[in-house]
DNA sequence: GTCGGCACTTACCAAATGGTAGACAGATTC
DNA sequence: GAATCTGTCTACCATTTGGTAAGTGCCGAC
């Protein structure tokens, strides 16, 4: 394994900031300081701002859709996919939830920044819609609409492993243990909620 | 009805952009010029930029409680009061969508908005999660966590209802109309998940 | 050994930001 | 009518921002 090259270098602070403090929050000074760079050599690798962020988008999404192909790959059927897909995004929270937070964070900054990671993520979405959809129809899962459950699914799954300050304010202190407590309860909840059968 | 005076104008813009464009987004001056004001005017009412989201947090803290609490006053027992909350905050989301925008953004803040925001949110948490252990002591409710299980209604509540680019990527237009919709929605969603007879 | 390009720096810059100081107009008070 | 207070404005200011221009050191090709 190589040393890692600047540009990705750069690539993995700018994640982390845009995550954590928000786009326009980060500058692109600090963001070099942390990496004992100038600013003139991000805009070296990127020619602006907004394309730093376009590349980091377009690389997190690369690995967000990687991590889930892999987990789907192996996953067997109905609810057992369901099950390896959340699990494999509370992986994702404990290993890099820089990927997760810049989700939230994208949903909110709009176009363009949105209309890109949704396009890069619409295979995802896609396939994810036809298995419920599919789930439904077979009578495995109680009827929904699709788009709306999926939302409800991500925002829940989302909110769980980034809502930190909201965790806070309800008593939980977001710990790496307390983490593996909410996969639990949100498999338990997402099974109520989904499963025709409450099954046992 | 009196004209609104420029204290109260200016919460209403700085909460606007506060909540939609974000807080590090949102130029004093930008601010000023959307009222035909200076931004000297704004800083002659709020001391400064942070004094004035401290401000908007409060009036809008305020608002919440008060639209909460009216929706509980009258609204029965059970699951009733669930559906009596959920309905309220999809009013306010037709309504001063920004309140929710706002609650959203602070989350994202952290410290020092965020444990302004909890501090002043702290007796309706309080309220809703005992109101869930009691219905989970009487075996009306399938036991969680409360906390979670309130994080997870608050995290499906607010994406439905702010989550405006995730819908779209789920080829959901976020119209008024579908509004009705998603309420139709998450209420069986939640209904199913939380109560322990599917009942009818 | 020098030529060319790569990675990165120093030196700037215009625009925008939050914030201060002080003046000005119009009421209100005495 | 003078003094005061309120709300707003004009005039500044220091700092920070994203971005440009012009080097500089270094390494491999020839």
């Amino acid at each position: 394994m190589p040393t890692p090259g600047t540009s990705d270098r750069i690539l993995d602070a700018a994640l982390a900031s845009f995550a954590t403090r928000g786009y326009e929050a980060t500058s692109l000074d600090a963001t070099a300081k942390s990496l004992d760079l100038t600013k003139q050599s991000i805009l070296y690798w990127f020619p602006s701002k907004d394309a730093l962020l376009e590349a980091v988008i377009a690389r997190s999404a690369r690995d967000l859709s990687e991590a889930l192909e892999t987990a789907l790959r192996g996953a067997g059927e109905g609810w057992a996919r369901v099950e390896a897909v959340v699990r494999s995004v509370f992986r994702l929270a404990a290993r890099q939830p820089e990927l997760l937070g810049l989700l939230r964070e994208v949903g909110r900054l709009g176009p363009p920044a949105a209309t890109q990671m949704t396009l890069a993520l619409g295979p995802l979405v896609a396939r994810a819609t036809a298995f419920l959809e599919a789930e439904m129809d077979a009578g495995t899962m109680r009827r929904h609409d699709p788009g709306l459950l999926l939302l409800a699914i991500y925002s829940t799954v989302i909110g769980m492993v980034t809502e930190v300050e909201v965790l806070r304010a309800l008593g939980e202190e977001p710990t790496a243990r307390s983490l593996v407590r909410r996969r639990a309860d949100v498999l338990q909840l997402l099974r109520s909620a989904l499963l025709v059968e409450p099954a046992g």
